[in-house]
DNA sequence: AATGAATGAGCCTTCATTCAT
DNA sequence: AATGAATGAAGGCTCATTCAT
């Protein structure tokens, strides 16, 4: 049983990320099971043992790619104290992360083109940010260090900012510069909400 | 003689038309010829008779959305006077050309998903926006209304804004009011840019 | 009703010569009626305009090919004498007639394809020709030149071998020497089949 | 392992075989993928699966064919001793095939509608056999057996005759008595190229 | 646990044919 | 007399999925 699990989980792994290297280096739509088990250098019916079908392989593709990258940018969020800090970091580690693992942004950009994952993207990934980011600014609102504001428009326009760049950087990756662009962006939103009366950052 | 041209014409609007609208609707890997067919109301054999190939056919849908926005948003920044003014309304006529035509970004958003196009998306659009909003900002500079920056990673940061906005707005439309968050990214902006001494805009 | 016809005519023997030279120069799986009114330089309409179907064209086509081929043929052929000067006329003029027609037998060949043509041509062509062949070898016979045979046989080989260098000649052009070998086929059919006391012819 | 290769193997055959009934049954046009897998009573799909291509597929059908006909002819020319005996096996083997397989022919000549196939045809069978027959020629004038000529038409004459014949037996099988013809063949081709003054073969 | 042979639904594309003008 | 817009049947091909081994 336990054996089992190990070599499941094992050849689940290898499998999701062929995958998500696939994605990234020939695209959705040339994306095939044949694909993925060359990449991985398995047998096709391999992928058909240990995945439902294909659509349940991409589901957890897309899963596997969201915990990791909450978990990390989370991860840098928690061990920050204020307020502040935390919005920092969360700016931070979101453009951090897409230097670590191009790969990751170029799959998941790929995995926007169909409605189903469309809105799940939209459930798990933005619904889950936005509501990361309001709480920070709720909480900076109530500290006294940000500025009183609409919070979920804001948030948008936070998480909006930070997406808006990754897209540009994944068609492009010559066209921004990722430390100079992190440095820009969080001066912006801290000049925008910063309470105009409170020391800077 | 002008009866072909016009009918041609008309047809390959309707096509194209349709193609958006089944884009949009149903998604990229559901968008078959005969879907869009059937979203024209006519036979399957009219597009491949004006269209050499569904990939053509891609490629004007995308051409035709690119040059309508274009114009659209140039249109309005050209009718603009000063920089702080130009920029505000490449800024505003960019959201409000979202409230005007949801299905054009619903659409545009499918196309994300193939390689080649997205490739050519980021030289057509990007490049080119880019471009406007870098030319908008020198002279900004230039005219001492906008601080000293590094105008190309700012004007990443400006164009990445309002896509990163798009896209959410496009996964969750009641997510994001475009009007307010048009104001908060424009006020968001200009804190950012405004030469420190300056005069509010 | 005169004037109609002539016209008919015109056009009647455009698009068959169009169709014989799409299938000498594309073949006959690339010929189709775009191909043939293209070659002709007319609209697509005008073909189903003057015949009924595609089937009835190449039908047309083939009709035609033959009737000229024979009439060439047959022209030197009932010119001749004797049944010695019979046969070798009907052997050289069918050597001759590819020499200044080339296109007509690559369009021939092409016709080969088709299971329906396929059983036309061997009634049109080649019964025909062999009776030909057949009626001339039973006068010399009868004449006493020619020794006695198996006619139906001795003239299939004859027209048989008539077309085996047409095909090696329209596969490559080069590899035959058209004059050269239409003496050795003359020399060789006399040789086999003059009556041995008989005087060479 | 093996298996594997054998199962292939096997399928590759049945799959041949079934385009070489379907091409000499129903022709070249209407040999479509279907109808071969009907044919050989397997699903459409096995084809593809086995095959990259229709294209392929008909390449390794005339592959096979070519080699099959040309071990079988080989086998006995190379069997025979002088260059007499060699051009009478030559002519005998290639008409006692056709008997053998009739179906093999139909199928060839259905092969030479397509200029692509008819220029490989060209090169892989009438090169092939007329320099086999070429050398044959040239062996016996050296032998002193056969008079002096030129053999590259002379060669071209044989063949041409013997795929002249099997055109007209194709086409049509109750003209052609194919043991009388390759009698009356083989005895015109010695008549013809027998040093005079030799004795008869 | 793993393999790959086999299947067939669904797609793009070609093209003969029809028909309104 | 001529045109070309429109149609849809039919073919090749891709690929997710099933299943026997």
């Amino acid at each position: 049983m336990a054996r089992k699990s190990i070599i499941e989980d094992i050849r689940k792994d290898q499998i999701i990320q062929s995958a998500i290297d696939a994605l990234a280096s020939v695209g959705y739509t040339k994306t095939t099971l044949d694909q993925i088990a060359e990449t991985a250098d398995i047998s096709r019916g391999v992928i058909t043992y240990y995945f439902k079908s294909k659509d349940q392989l991409i589901s957890e593709v897309m899963r596997r790619m969201l915990t990791e990258q909450k978990e990390i940018i989370m991860g840098r969020v928690d061990r920050a104290a204020s307020p502040r800090e935390k919005l920092a970091e969360y700016i931070g580690a979101s453009i951090d992360h897409m230097k670590s693992d191009r790969t990751h942004y170029e799959a998941q950009v790929e995995l926007w083109s169909n409605l189903e994952y469309k809105k799940e993207f939209n459930q798990k990934i933005y619904r889950g940010c936005i509501e990361v980011v309001t709480k920070i600014l709720k909480e900076g609102i109530e500290a006294g260090v940000f500025r009183d504001m609409d919070v979920q428009n804001a948030a948008v326009l936070i998480q909006g900012s930070i997406d808006g760049i990754m897209i540009q950087w994944v068609f492009n990756e010559d066209s921004v510069d990722l430390d100079t662009i992190k440095g820009l962006l969080t001066d912006t939103i801290f000049a925008s909400i910063n309470r105009q009366d409170a020391a800077s950052g």
